[in-house]
DNA sequence: GTCTACATATAGAGAGCCTACATGTAGACT
DNA sequence: AGTCTACATGTAGGCTCTCTATATGTAGAC
């Protein structure tokens, strides 16, 4: 699975991994590959550039580290990335319910027979 | 519900509303709004060209058709058609497996505490 | 000395969904 | 007669996001 069916849903598997702990990039498209059960092979030229657009945003904030003789950059959600997390997942049970609700097999016809 | 979170489900929305019966544009499209319980608007510029597109990739035929002066263009399943709906089925299942592995919500920490 | 893992970043391409517009019939209402 | 809404199909252009490919550099293992 990794066509870019992920348009859209970026932005709340983003939120949703930084949610509890602050992360720097890498260890984020990690997070996502062990979270999905290994689904999920995110590209690092998707998540930087997102992670890019949901600061400007002002859903993250970053700081620079360096651990290891390596730099890293951390994000860190604000409030607002909270709220927009909060929305994320309940777009994400709209989409899903719509979607499956016209995805879901018909035998032919339904009770009334 | 109306973002473009859509891209990459239309050809399965598509070919699942004419699984069970050939319909023409229109029809399709209030059938989309109903079946997803209201949630999707898909406006006349986004079907059209996409089943043209299912067509050209054979998963449908069309033929016209006049009914009460009007013209219908009226869509069918090929059996590639079927073939493709069954797995984009089966990618809908895991797409949404992975995503939703991803955004469920961790109560701060895990079962092991 | 080379290779792999770690770590970030940008440019350019590609796909597809949306907005807006164009066109036309049928029937209801005024 | 004229207008409005529902029915019905279609194209052009824009926009946004994701992906591929490339560039750069450190640390540690072999």
């Amino acid at each position: 699975m990794n066509t870019d069916a992920l348009r859209g849903h970026m932005d709340a598997l983003l939120l949703s991994v930084l949610e509890h702990e602050p992360l720097h990039g890498y260890a984020i498209i990690e997070a996502l590959q062990v979270r999905s059960g290994g689904a999920l092979s995110v590209p690092t030229g998707t998540v930087y550039p997102a992670l890019r657009r949901l600061e400007r945003l002002g859903y993250l904030t970053s700081e620079w580290a360096t651990v290891g003789g390596r730099k890293r950059r951390t994000y860190r959600l604000t409030g607002a990335g909270h709220t927009a997390l909060a929305g994320e997942r309940s777009a994400w049970r709209q989409f899903t319910d719509a979607i499956g609700g016209v995805l879901a097999p018909r035998s032919t016809e339904g009770p009334a027979r």
